[in-house]
DNA sequence: GTCTATATGACGATAGAC
DNA sequence: GTCTATCGTCATATAGAC
């Protein structure tokens, strides 16, 4: 693509540049708290511009929500992609569950959102998020399906309870339970809650 | 005490039985929806009374759901007082999740609020709430470290990770996934999410 | 103590000047 | 496209009649 009007392409990368931070704004607000405490004023606010100038961007609340839950769930992909392809399918779900937690504890949004439920309802009503969603949980299958037929996950649980189970580990609140304690530090936090999760509290 | 008014006694009674009413009603919409989607409009509607009425019995709606909450929190130090003495530890604890995640998928509040993160910053700030969790968390601390005294509980893990654990399990957001796809019962997802919890996703 | 009716404030969304 | 100022709506909480 040329660039005949420099001037053009510069205020589309503002507009971009923009509508980027707008994103990243909402990522954290949304990890912070939930949906419906999250109001348009903290992200305007946060971001530095008037809440009209918001509304330029994205329609809704909703549509603005939505295109940042998409815009995490492209970049699991890109990360799921990125593993190299030698590693044990089961190595790359714990993979998954530290990316989605590391962020969980770095106030990011993870890759489910973690404190909400009305969200829920506005992101299953949205086509381009359950697709990608889709996509996601069909590569995590494949890899779950393997692991079982490895014997490193336990192939007597149902495929889609460990695919749910994953999920809802990606966004444990032990994660802040434990933060708020401060007696651990992050890396910790995250070692700790993977164990749990694939390794349970009974004694092996 | 004497009752010599008759009378009294009765009208103290239709209160009180009004007040139970309000009470188990919002513990239900708790248990379905989150602090904040819950309207003091609901509860009313829902009881049969109006809303101005309702604030005769409690001053606001934090004062509510605190009161639901510490009256829960007794019912399970109830039931947790009830348990035989001759169980094992682990198995008390296996049972006091079961029994939250029994109360989570009939839609009634659990142990913990499980769609909540405003509620939460409420009942940190309420005296009687955080004793009734202090003396449930202390039983509850007594019985993880026996249990991993007798090698029950993997002893590596921190019993404070353990306690932590067992809350958030008790609320796993698993039962609402596994609950809506509806290929299994309700007690087969109570058995699945406590084998998720005990025993971990990797096999044995 | 229960009701109807309303005050108060917050939030999503928009109008209109620049 | 950005801003200030505002509308419409809804939820908490209360006033006042009965």
């Amino acid at each position: 693509m040329q660039t005949p009007h420099p001037k053009i392409s510069f205020k589309e990368q503002m507009h971009q540049a923009r509508e980027n931070a707008i994103l990243q704004t909402t990522c954290r607000l949304l990890g912070e708290k939930a949906f419906d405490a999250m109001t348009m004023d903290d992200v305007a606010n946060d971001v530095g511009i008037a809440k009209a100038s918001l509304y330029k961007h994205f329609a809704s609340k909703e549509e603005l929500c939505c295109t940042a839950m998409v815009q995490i769930l492209e970049r699991v992909q890109a990360y799921l992609h990125g593993l190299p392809a030698t590693m044990e399918p089961v190595d790359k779900l714990r993979a998954l569950v530290r990316w989605s937690l590391e962020r969980l504890i770095s106030d990011e949004m993870p890759l489910l959102p973690s404190r909400n439920s009305s969200l829920r309802a506005v992101l299953m009503a949205n086509k381009p998020y359950l697709d990608g969603l889709i996509a996601v949980s069909d590569q995590i299958g494949h890899w779950i399906t393997e692991a079982q037929a490895q014997g490193r996950i336990d192939a007597s649980l149902p495929p889609l309870v460990v695919l749910y189970t994953l999920y809802a580990r990606a966004c444990d609140p032990v994660v802040g339970f434990l933060k708020e304690g401060g007696q651990y530090s992050d890396a910790e936090i995250v070692e700790l809650v993977l164990r749990t999760c694939f390794d349970g509290l009974a004694a092996r």
